[in-house]
RNA sequence: GGACGAGUAGCCAAACUGGUAAAGGCAGCUGACUUAAAAUCAGCGCUCCCUGUGGGUUCGAGUCCCGCCUCGUCCA
């Protein structure tokens, strides 16, 4: 045959490795680690597509040449198993959730391993077990121990299509991310973690993290500090004052009126007789506009407010202002009242031009009639602040009003305490009692787990309580320590709880005393490598880095982050089919007409093309088990990390994998040659030497080496492997191949293509897996030419090229370029008036 | 509305700190082999004053700077 049997070879190389386990996680702490981690995979129902490989096949190379580089490499695979859909799921078929995840575990686990994937499946874990929740459930006690969790009773967003409570992050524009329903505010006692009393080291550790500059811009934004003062004023005429809380107390001269939340508690007390009509009619309009509504707004949006009455004594300079309410002002944010400086702040520049207000200058710089001026400058109309910029203004003022006890230094967070309470079954249960007087408190370690109860239903009860108030037996409990009646928590943990740490629970997974083995952390930790999608850019990666200090702060990790590196990988696209009333069609279902005119087959009906996001949903997915089936799971792996760079999306295309299956062909028959025909392959005996006919197959060679090697560390795959082809294609013109460099080749490529790795180094007679191969050196000396050709150009413009050997020196090589037929034609007759000559590349001159 | 990124051949893409634009793959074309086709092998670049568009800096710009258009992601 022209081309080996992926069939074949596939299934004989994977129970190869899995009867030798050759992926075992390395004991040894003798060698350098590295440790390779994959985002894992929620289970879903409807198994893998191509697009989830992509991230997997790159650490898969990564983590296959750090093993022949010397490295012991960890490299492991697990589930996100609990979460809403297995409970959903549970409910409409009514069998289990554990069955349901079970089976969908299954699925992802068979298809992953068509891939060759050499992830040591004995340290695989899923959250939904006993085993990794009774130790989520711990860190929930540490997290108690410390103070940092508590209940509240506070304003949730309680989805009642799925009965329970959602994190802010998960509600957009009233609607939840994931399916679109409603969500309504609550009030409900809740568990709350508390990050934020991380939210100083969460933005200061970002520092030192190698992550993509996004990332990192996105979870300070989260986190969103803002440095600023709180400033007292009095109110004229009356015993109250108004704390405000800003960030450019260095304005405080330009400060022309106060605004108030209609919300705030003082309105009541100052609004005068004459405008409180006004006002009360204002705050019962502003009521009804979410918060959302209210901030939104752009400077340029209509504003609304009222005038209260009441006049505000700038503690600066003692001038009395007016006090207005606007609903731009938050009671949640900050102090719920604000001083208003028009000339540098585009909303007070906004509400000062619209109501007349007055608008003064204090940083030069722009033109305050025209608009808000927001930038550095120096500062004027301010006292003892003029002439000082920003910055140093802002520290001044700090100082004078904390001297005179009138404001001082304050730091302001966006970021709020996570809600951690969920009314769901499939989660993990809290590890808390409540005693009959209602105090609360965990249970000791030893009563770990708390084990799900089992249910003949996963709806919430009746009367809306959560799922787990159907298991009266089971809430019904007695404090270990003193035998009292108390009742369960019947809330269960979000779904990040169990994925802020598995990182950890991987070095050790089967510790029955400890959550990980602290040898074990101290030898892996931390994660040298971490690939995932940028949608966890800030939700999962925030949680699992908060948790992480929290067991740096016990003294249980010795880092103070998790992941040192992090990559994105882009995700796959593929044109999706819709009509006009929204319904898809797979791809075979309809026909182009013209470019752009697609029908359905059966009906004629018109369909709209998209290249969307590949999902079940969308009818577009491509299933990497049929990718296996033809081209084989290497052609596959080299076509994920092929089609472009592994950050960015990119549109699939079938096509190509045939081209990668070409490839190995090829590289198949250097060494096999044609087995039906009797054709030889092209390796040789010897070392190549004094065959000059080869040294561009030798440079190739090294070519390779060099960018299969550097691709490991940066991840620039694709071109790596077009390096690859440029060898095989210059193997195939030659006239053989030395051994040694097929071999070599064949090293740098099983990475890639583990399969036919395998079979091509046993067929260069090795009896031990290419696994732990050394991996090749290239030779800088190898990737040079005897003989450059350099550029010529006559004013920048290319006029000829030219021919000259490796080491000639350069005064040669511009005389050789005037000499040059067609560059001469281009000098005649005019005066050259410099040369510039770039090394071993081009020469330019100049008339 | 703001921030960031991108726009290169029919398609996906490459080009190090500015230095011969288009490596590699797909599709296409020619030839060899074949009764024929596929596969394979050998070869071909359709763009051609040219990297979305208009300027600028420079001996030299896909690359740097400014404006505009389009698309994408994130934030609001």
């Amino acid at each position: 045959m022209a081309s080996f049997d992926h069939k074949t070879l596939d299934a004989q190389w994977q129970a190869y490795w899995e009867r030798e386990r050759t992926f075992a996680t390395p004991t040894d702490r003798t060698k350098p680690k590295y440790y390779v981690l994959d985002m894992f995979p929620y289970p879903s129902g409807s198994g893998l597509h191509v697009g989830h490989p992509k991230g997997y096949t790159a650490t898969d190379v990564v983590a296959r040449a750090k093993r022949m580089m010397g490295s012991n490499v960890l490299r492991v695979m697990g589930w996100d198993s609990f979460g809403l859909p297995a409970e959903r799921q549970a409910e409409k078929d009514n069998i289990h959730p554990r069955a349901i995840t079970a089976r969908n575990i299954a699925t992802f686990k068979q298809q992953l391993s068509r891939l060759g994937l050499s992830y040591d499946w004995d340290h695989e874990l899923a959250t939904s077990e006993p085993d990794y929740y009774k130790w989520t459930q711990w860190i929930f006690l540490k997290l108690f121990e410390k103070g940092l969790a508590y209940q509240a009773e506070v304003a949730v967003n309680f989805c009642p299509a799925l009965g329970t409570v959602l994190a802010n992050e998960e509600v957009k524009d009233g609607k939840y991310i994931e399916t679109g329903d409603e969500v309504e505010r609550r009030m409900m006692k809740q568990w709350m973690l508390r990050i934020t009393a991380y939210a100083d080291r969460l933005i200061d550790d970002l520092d030192g993290l190698d992550w993509p500059a996004g990332t990192l811009a996105m979870q300070r934004e989260w986190i969103g500090r803002s440095i600023g003062a709180n400033v007292d004023f009095a109110v004229a005429g009356d015993d109250a004052k108004i704390t405000v809380f800003t960030t450019r107390p260095d304005t405080l001269f330009g400060g022309t009126y106060v605004v108030l939340a209609p919300e705030h508690a003082l309105v009541d007390a100052i609004t005068t007789a004459a405008q409180r009509a006004a006002v009360d009619e204002y705050r019962a309009a502003a009521g009804k506009r979410s918060e959302r509504d209210r901030t939104a707004e752009a400077a340029d949006a209509p504003k609304t407010g009222v005038f209260t009455g009441a006049y505000a004594v700038n503690p600066v300079n003692g001038k009395h202002i007016p006090i207005w309410i606007a609903d731009y002002v938050l009671a949640s944010y900050g102090t719920g009242a604000v001083f208003a400086c028009p000339a540098h702040d585009e909303r007070d520049w906004a509400f000062a031009k619209k109501f007349d207000l007055p608008i003064v200058e204090v940083v030069r710089g722009g033109d305050v009639d025209a608009a808000a001026y927001v930038g550095d400058g120096a500062h004027v109309n301010s006292e003892f602040l003029d002439g000082l910029d920003v910055d140093a203004a802002k520290d001044k003022v700090i100082a004078w009003l904390t001297e005179r006890g009138a404001g001082e230094k304050s730091v302001r967070y966006r970021l709020r305490d996570w809600l951690f309470s969920r009314q769901r079954y499939w989660g993990e249960p809290f590890p808390t009692i409540e005693l009959a007087d209602g105090t609360v408190k965990v249970l000791p370690e030893s009563a770990l787990p708390v084990l799900l109860p089992e249910l003949d239903a996963y709806k919430p009860t009746p009367d809306g309580r959560p799922p787990l108030a159907r298991a009266g037996d089971w809430m019904q409990t007695t404090d270990p320590e003193t035998g009292a009646p108390a009742i369960r928590e019947t809330n269960t943990m979000p779904q990040w709880a169990g994925s802020c740490w598995y990182y950890l629970r991987f070095l050790s997974p089967h510790a029955k005393d400890v959550a990980w083995d602290p040898e074990a952390e101290q030898y892996w930790m931390n994660v040298d490598l971490y690939v995932g999608g940028s949608e966890h850019a800030t939700l999962h990666l925030l949680y699992a880095r908060f948790w992480h200090k929290v067991l740096y702060d016990c003294g249980l990790v010795h880092t103070k982050e998790p992941f040192a590196r992090l990559f994105h990988q882009g995700m796959i696209h593929k044109p999706s089919f819709k009509d006009a009333r929204g319904k898809y069609y797979y791809d075979h279902e309809v026909e182009q007409l013209a470019p752009g005119r697609w029908v359905v087959k059966a009906t004629q009906d018109a369909v709209e093309t998209r290249n969307e996001k590949m999902s079940k949903s969308r009818y577009n997915v491509v299933n990497p088990d049929d990718m296996c089936d033809e081209y084989g799971a290497d052609a596959l792996r080299l076509y994920e990390l092929f089609m472009g760079p592994l950050e960015e999306g990119t549109e699939w295309a079938t096509d190509g994998v045939s081209g990668c299956r070409r490839f190995l062909d090829r590289a198949w028959r250097l060494l096999v040659g044609d087995e039906e025909s009797g054709a030889p392959g092209k390796v040789i005996d010897g070392d190549g030497d004094g065959r000059p006919e080869l040294r561009d197959v030798e440079r190739a060679l090294h070519q390779a080496i060099k960018r299969v090697t550097e691709a490991v560390d940066n991840l620039r795959m694709n071109t790596a492997i077009a390096d690859m082809m440029v060898f095989v294609n210059e193997a195939t013109k030659a006239g053989g191949v030395p051994r040694a460099w097929f071999a070599a080749f064949v090293k740098i490529m099983s990475p890639f293509a583990p399969h036919l790795g395998e079979e091509l180094w046993k067929r260069l007679g090795h009896t031990t897996s290419i696994a732990y191969a050394p991996w090749p050196a290239y030779d800088e000396a190898k990737l040079k030419r005897d003989t450059l050709t350099i550029a010529v150009q006559v004013q920048g413009k290319l006029r000829g090229t030219i021919e000259v050997a490796a080491d000639a020196p350069e005064a040669d090589i511009i005389a050789a370029a005037k000499a040059d037929p067609k560059v001469a034609e281009h000098l005649a007759g005019k005066a050259i008036k410099r040369e510039v000559y770039v090394k071993g590349r081009l020469v330019n001159l100049v008339v």
